[in-house]
RNA sequence: GCCAAAGUGGCGGAAUUGGUAGACGCGAUGGAUUCAAAAUCCAUUGAGCUUCAACGCUCGUGUGGGUUCGAGUCCCACCUUUGGUACCA
């Protein structure tokens, strides 16, 4: 028996591949480019899950489609290998990071490689690697050459249970989002990137990108852009000024009071004696909180008066000043105006502490909330009544400038970037303190390694594990001679991600990132796909760093990636559950109306699909597919589930039913006792009956690839092996044609059938089959006949005449049915649409 | 709360610019093959009504309205789910 046999076929065809080196980049740059890339992954102890390989698979498939079409494909893949969950691992055990990170990248690769990846396997780059971290190193030093890293004393996201810091990204629910342990405020000296001074850059650039508009919305929204006006209000009894950020200066008449965040630099200056001591109270208050508790305790306000009053430049009124922790510091300046009558925040505040609350908007008649945000004309504010307000803003902003007590004024939530972390296992700064002010190292002293260390641990004073490794801390300076001491903290994970892509143009370059010639022909990234918990920090953090690059001039393009789609992720199989959380069979449920229920009661039951996760136990391995199923089918279930960027359950019944479907293809093609190819597969000239089905295949697998539609391109191959299942002969060109079409979805299967129908080379080159429109033609066209926009009858058109209206609708007047309805009453109208529908109106 | 996306058979999902809703697959039912099973093949499969049967009819894309000869698709209001965000002035 010569069945399909996938283990046999797959296992040879990536040795192949490999021996061959089939899907080596080629160096030419004569052809047209296309680069796909994948997000590389961080090679965990766990392996692969189903999740990596749809968006694996979704590039895999394009790149073969465009080497098919001629293009110059790169398409690589790496590691993002430094971590936590590694150096975890060591300070439990003592094996070195680099030893657990090796094996898991070993393991990666294997798995990925049984899965049919048309990979350059010779440009695969790791994070971890020396060879490559010295350019993440030197990109820091750029960085830092500009002006943009910058080390400062900051409130940090100190985790004492992993004894580091955290980036508020890393901190969910006041809890590290490793491990979920407390997180208190800490101030450190730490490492901050100025990623704010590119906002507007990166909100501006987005514009002309091929992303999902909600992909964008979400870094707009990151970023945060808000226009306003900042005012100085004077200090009553001081020489000072409390400087404001709003967004409403309309509504300046309404502010009658002004809150200053507890860390405010003007506090303790302003604070009379009487209320001095519960401003400290407050102060240490605030300081104690950590982000969990802030959150907590949201829902109600506080706030201390200093005692001190500002003049509201609008009016000459004089207004209390207090200090409340719902206004941050690290916001615009620190300190507000508050106007409860158009801010719900300040209203709240204003009736629990019992300030003036002033209407300076109109509400609309039937308004009946508290603080009113929306339209509306402007009252009770001298100059501005009547104003609508935008005209009410802009006479605002007029009328400050020229009282020279405020300006215009732009805001961004985006703040800078805490770019260190106390950590072993990531990339050391190329960074000394001499004389206790921080020094770049020359070029020349890149790589910076990461030293030998007995242990993993952090000092417990929150200094780094490096502190550990004496001998590396103590240097000195390569240009002085002086006594020097390295830099202990290392790079977050997301710093080697932010340039892997360039790495992958020209690996072994050693004269920068990346060879400017190649550089130039490879970008941008023409399709980048990955999982969407990336849409906001690696997305943005990546498209700083290239804007840096671009205006260093080492890089071509202003934006890294042109075209990017998130995949949905994949969720375990369907479960049902009962009230107490158990699960329950297909058999003992039912659905009766809206809702599934136990079998024969009224008892509701829960159906839905979960998170894949250890805990819930529904996690499905990949290995384990492939071994059952093989990898094309993998392949092709993973982009036949749905749509790409859908959430979708898995359903392992479903790989069962593309397997059948290879299976079918497989018959269709090979005579199972010889396992020649068959008997009826002849080279005879194709007939209509063959091309028409075979170049609607071609049409729309060919669409959908362009569309990133898979899951209908493999509905169109199955139509096709369907109708061709009931042929008695099929031409070898027609077998051909298909056998290309399939390959980029199933490259193994069709390989071995490319080989079976006489080829000695890789099909991964040969040229993709356009369709002819001529094969398409239908000999007639059915109309669908409605009455009142109802069908009741069908009538079949010689395709000459199809276009034809008079004749059409004669025709369609004759039909029996069509006739008896019109009988009933008058014909007012005749709709006619060409290709499409006839429909009679009769009344 | 705010922002975004999405609600279609028992399930995953199809459906050009508004033009025959349910392609393809899963599951289910019946049949063929088999000593039997697996595999395979054939047929049926949105709900309901009528009929000996064929034909035919009614309802049906989250809910309620609307526009149109015609709405899954467009408009208005609402409900639900998912993702993001959270005192950002």
């Amino acid at each position: 028996m010569h069945s399909y046999k996938p283990g046999d076929i797959e296992t040879k065809w990536q040795k192949y591949w490999l021996e061959n080196k089939t899907f080596e980049t080629p160096t030419d740059t004569s052809k047209p480019k296309y680069y796909v890339l994948d997000m590389f992954p961080y090679p965990s102890g766990a392996g692969l899950h189903v999740g990596h390989p749809e968006g694996y698979t979704a590039t895999d498939i394009i790149a073969r489609y465009k080497r098919m079409n001629g293009f110059n494909v790169l398409h690589p893949i790496g590691w993002d290998a430094f971590g936590l969950p590694a150096e975890q691992y060591a300070v439990k055990t003592g094996t070195h990071p680099r030893t657990t990170t090796e094996k898991n990248i070993n393991k990666f690769r294997e798995q990925l490689q049984a899965i049919g990846f048309s990979y350059d396997w010779d440009r695969e780059v790791n994070t971890t690697d020396p060879d490559y971290y010295k350019w993440t190193q030197w990109i820091f030093l750029k960085l830092y050459e500009k002006g943009l890293a910058y080390e400062d004393e900051v409130a940090v996201n100190w985790c004492p249970e992993l004894g580091t810091v955290l980036a508020n990204e890393e901190v969910v629910d006041g809890k590290s989002e490793v491990g979920g342990f407390p997180v208190v405020q800490k101030p450190m000296r730490q490492w901050m990137l100025k990623i704010t001074e590119y906002a507007e850059q990166l909100l501006e650039e987005l514009e002309e990108l091929d992303w999902s508009e909600s992909l964008k919305e979400m870094q707009r929204n990151w970023i945060g852009k808000s226009i306003g006006a900042e005012i100085n209000f004077e200090v009553s009894g001081y020489d000072e000024q409390i400087k404001v950020f709003t967004t409403r200066p309309d509504t300046i008449f309404g502010a009658t009071y002004m809150v200053l965040a507890p860390e405010h630099h003007l506090v303790d200056s302003i604070s009379t004696d009487e209320q001095k001591e519960a401003v400290e109270a407050y102060k240490d208050e605030a300081a104690k909180k950590s982000d969990l508790d802030r959150q907590e305790l949201s829902k109600e306000k506080t706030g201390v008066f200093t005692g001190a009053y500002a003049i509201n430049p609008a009016n000459g009124e004089k207004i209390p000043v207090w200090i409340a922790d719902y206004v941050l510091a690290s916001y615009g300046t620190g300190a507000i105006m508050a106007v409860p009558g158009q801010d719900e925040r300040d209203w709240e505040f204003a009736e629990k502490f019992d300030l003036p609350i002033i209407r300076t908007v109109q509400p609309d008649e039937d308004f009946e909330g508290k603080a009113y945000t929306g339209e509306g004309p402007a009252i009770n504010s001298g100059f501005l009544n009547g104003l609508n307000i935008v005209e009410a803003k802009k006479k605002t902003i007029e009328w400050l400038e020229e009282k020279g007590v405020g300006t215009k004024s732009v805001n961004y939530k985006l703040r800078d970037w805490l770019f260190s972390r106390q950590r072993y296992w990531g990339e050391p700064f190329p960074i000394i303190h001499v004389d206790g002010e921080p020094k770049p190292l020359p070029e020349s002293e890149l790589p910076v390694r990461l030293p030998e260390v007995d242990k993993y641990e952090p000092t417990g004073t929150g200094e780094p594990p490096l502190a550990n490794a004496k001998d590396w801390v103590e240097t000195t300076d390569p240009e002085t001679g002086k006594k020097a001491i390295r830099e202990t903290n290392t790079m977050p994970q997301w710093a080697g991600s932010c340039w892997y892509y360039l790495r992958y143009i020209s690996p072994d370059f050693d004269g920068g990132p990346v060879d400017p010639d190649y550089e130039n022909y490879w970008m941008p990234v023409d399709l980048y796909i990955g999982g969407a918990e990336h849409a906001v920090l690696h997305l943005l953090y990546a498209r700083f760093w290239h804007k840096v690059l671009y205006d260093l001039g080492l890089v071509s393009t202003n934006e890294p990636f042109q075209k990017l789609v998130n995949q949905g992720m994949i969720l375990g199989e369907m479960e049902y559950t009962n009230a107490e959380g158990e699960k329950l069979s297909d058999e003992q449920v039912e659905k009766k109306g809206d809702d599934f229920v136990l079998k024969g009661t009224d008892t509701k039951v829960e159906a839905r699909a979960h998170k894949m996760s250890k805990s819930r136990g529904n996690v499905i391995n990949p290995d384990h597919i492939i071994d059952e199923y093989g990898a094309d089918s993998l392949r092709l279930y993973e982009m036949f589930m749905g749509p790409l960027e859908q959430v979708k359950p898995w359903s392992t019944k479903g790989v069962e039913g593309v397997n059948r479907f290879l299976n079918r293809v497989w018959r269709l093609l090979v005579d199972e006792d010889t396992g020649k190819i068959h008997s009826k597969v002849k080279d005879v000239e194709a007939q209509k009956k063959h091309l028409k089905p075979l170049h609607e295949a071609i049409k729309k697998v060919t669409e959908d690839i362009e569309g990133l539609r898979f899951n209908t391109a493999i509905s169109a191959l199955m139509i096709f092996v369907n109708e061709a299942n009931g042929w008695d002969v099929v031409p070898e060109s027609v077998a051909k044609k298909f056998v290309k079409i399939l390959n980029p979805f199933a490259p193994h299967i069709t390989e071995e059938l490319w080989r079976l129908l006489g080829h000695e080379e890789t099909l991964a080159y040969k040229g993709w089959p356009e369709f002819n429109e001529e094969y398409l033609k239908e000999d007639a066209i059915t109309y669908p006949v409605q009455i009142n926009g109802k069908v009741r009858a069908n009538i079949s058109v010689p395709a000459e005449k199809a276009k034809d209206k008079d004749y059409v609708l004669a025709m369609a007047k004759e039909e029996e049915k069509v006739a008896k309805y019109m009988a009933d009453g008058n014909l007012v109208k005749e709709i006619f649409v060409p290709g499409r529908i006839v429909n009679l109106v009769v009344k």
